[in-house]
DNA sequence: GAAATAGTGTCTTTAAGACAGTATGTG
DNA sequence: CACATACTGTCTTAAAGACACTATTTC
């Protein structure tokens, strides 16, 4: 808590807090997950108007003393039964005065990423809810809205302008992925070379160079072989690996 | 405010605009330019309580019909007299409760870049404000709040979180200068290879290959050789380039 | 043994870095 | 002319891509 001093306080006594009306602020999270060969994400059934029956990301009001990283896991939490522990960074804060019908409502993006075993959890934990799992096809361009279909590659009508949050979203990720370790958060604990490689491919949509990659993540340091094999596969086992946070450079 | 056990429809039914006290939303933007072999950016020194007499970034609260950019824009027409063709761009929104002792504020950041000239008189243009400009000490890693410093080397007391909000849009342009042309935002309208080189050594704080710096440069397609030449110096006169749009690939 | 994928060693290709040498301006 | 910097060509080095080959599992 920072602590104003004495003449501060003595301000505060007297500001005006209600001279300007003000907007709404809102979280909205994209849970991205790659499942196969595709990157997917959580939306919810809209029951109420405006837009009643249109998909929408998982999303709430920010609370007036809660941070925004707090709304976001609450609302991970409240809608998803995902908890803390899985990677949230904010991506974008979307604040068009029409974005929403109601009232001006500001809302700050989050991306999630999970492994699709929880996000397949998430999705079915409250049936009455309508949650669900898409596919987003992949248009080589980065940015932009873009088109969110269900598993029988129907087109979802999906809410506001929570189609260019999902571009952004993945335009983001697509970007990270080059320089920073995020593929694995998108797998379980450990995992294969080969299920890695996937996981980027389907992220950058084009094939990856098998030995390149291996020599490149091998290299990177962020991954330690655990002596473990895979098991209940129809051909030779390969080592699992576990990420590891890079030590001091 | 939390309440994670309330379901969509019931929170959404419940939610009255006017039931919930709301944040306030405002602006602020970090005016970058590179002067003499440092970054520097437009700081405002306060005399408002709270925090008079601490330097600030120019911002200002969003119109309740206001989009986000053009609040921003607003800002920099205001505060620092610079009109709309310069690279602005939404940098991360900064939500932390305490933040602001007045009251909720959520600041959404943004980043510009202008030519030193243009900074320059946006410091100077009104004299009764206290603008000033202010080097940006380096310190190897990237993020995290940094010291803003006179031109004479005496640190300058930020307000807020002001110095956290320079240290990210430091990063962010550095991240983006790999992949982005950018750089020549930071310059006139036409400049010579070896200016552009030194704007990069200035954002990446080291040395850059020259042969090989010119070989990119030139090989990415984004710039345009005038015909023109250096005037007035005290060597051979380099070449003139101009930056041009890429053009479909 | 056949099929399938994991993993290894080496050659080729490409981009960056190093560096020598030439060109063209000022004084 | 000396001097400074712009520009060019070539060699070296490091990383990525290509590809042949071996290894290990299930059926």
């Amino acid at each position: 808590m920072r602590r104003p001093d004495e003449t501060d306080s003595e301000f505060l006594r007297t500001y005006d807090p209600d001279a300007y009306e003000r907007p709404s602020v809102a979280v909205d999270v994209v849970l991205l997950s790659v499942r196969d060969g595709r990157m997917c994400t959580l939306l919810v059934r809209r029951k109420e108007r405006p837009q009643a029956g249109r998909w929408a990301l998982p999303g709430g009001f920010v609370g007036i003393q809660e941070s925004l990283e707090s709304a976001a896991q609450r609302v991970l939490r409240a809608k998803a039964a995902i908890e803390d522990n899985v990677f949230v960074e904010q991506l974008y804060t979307f604040g068009e005065p029409e974005r929403d019908p109601r009232m001006r409502i500001i809302s700050v993006a989050y991306v999630a990423l999970v492994p699709f075993e929880l996000q397949a959890t998430a999705g079915s934990a409250e049936p009455d809810r309508s949650v669900s799992t898409v596919g987003i096809p992949w248009h080589g361009a980065t940015g932009g809205a873009v088109e969110l279909r269900d598993s029988d590659g129907r087109i979802m009508k999906t809410a506001f302008d929570h189609a260019d949050i999902v571009g952004m979203a993945v335009k983001r990720i697509r970007g990270k992925l080059d320089y920073t370790p995020i593929g694995f958060q998108l797998l379980p604990e450990t995992f294969t070379l080969r299920q890695l490689q996937r996981v980027h491919e389907v992220i950058q949509d084009q094939p990856v160079n098998k030995d390149s990659f291996r020599r490149r993540m091998l290299a990177s340091g962020h991954l330690e072989a655990t002596g473990e094999r895979q098991r209940d596969v129809e051909h030779r086992p390969a080592e699992l690996y576990r990420f590891i946070k890079r030590s001091a450079v």
